[in-house]
DNA sequence: TATGATAATGCAATTGAGTTGCATTTTTAC
DNA sequence: GTAAAAATGCAACTCAATTGCATTATCATA
């Protein structure tokens, strides 16, 4: 079923979800298969979208039921969710690497942090700032907002 | 009208306002004042709570008021805005010296981070890896996230 | 490979932050 | 003082997200 010669060979989905205690639907699969092959963090809008687009027009998953494979799969930690200027949330799928994400506050775009060691420098500095605060926590994901090249011209 | 004796003497708002070419109402005054006030960005119904105590529950401003006053002081830059976990926005006043937030996932406790020489290098190191990534951009606010020493235990 | 418990779904109605249109009131420049 | 423009109040609206509940699909087990 899952060709060991294509590229971007995806995750077992269904082994995933059932060691999260979830079922494996068609429809969460789609989901997950969706954002694999997103570089950047997509909208439940975006999704909807997408989920047309693969499976061909023939069922598209209610509004509803979408925004709840979102909620379980960022319960169990599959995915996360980043808030958007937009007032709309963002998901991506977990990685290991991911760190953050840049947001352009003029055109909204969305570039993701990987885990590199300056990444990680930053989060340690502000942990350390954070503790001369009082606040003993250790942040796990950055949004960093500024202008991007293209707006800034 | 603003003795020089008093702690934390507040900015002459109206000076402020002329300045940006918005008129000095009272309602506008207010808001600044709940904000100068507060340690922690504000959300707009934070914000009605404290306008109501402030003015002796003599007169609120109307709900759609309190947003265009916000609305308003952002375009012009006295405030600024961060999207919140809970999808409401919090406001605060743009201070140089105010570099980001720090939120806990789960209890959804913000922690303004002042600029200071980490929190800056960690911009810096940000901005750094983005032109990596063929991004040319300068953050210039960050919203770390985490979770907070109390949530943690 | 049937089957029952229960997880997941669909649909309708609802919530709640934020927005828009427009008539009225307040500021402020003159 | 007065008029132009900005700010306000009120009602209606938008739109992402949530809730309730009846129905359907999944999957461990028998």
């Amino acid at each position: 079923m899952k060709p060991a010669h294509l590229p971007h060979a995806e995750p077992d989905w269904t082994e995933l979800l059932h060691d999260k205690g979830l079922r494996a639907t068609a429809a969460t699969k789609l989901v997950l298969s969706a954002l694999q092959a997103s570089s950047e963090p997509l909208s439940h809008e975006n999704l909807e979208q997408r989920l047309v687009a693969a499976d061909g027009a023939s069922h598209k998953p209610d509004r509803v039921t979408l925004y709840r494979i979102l909620e379980r799969l960022c319960q169990t930690g599959l995915l996360r969710k980043v808030s958007h200027t937009d007032r709309s949330w963002r998901f991506a799928l977990t990685k290991q690497d991911e760190a953050g994400t840049f947001e352009c506050d003029q055109c909204h775009e969305l570039t993701p942090l990987a885990q590199d060691e300056k990444l990680s420098e930053a989060m340690t500095l502000i942990g350390k700032y954070l503790k001369t605060k009082g606040q003993e926590a250790k942040p796990s994901f950055l949004s960093a907002h500024g202008v991007c090249a293209k707006c800034v011209s």
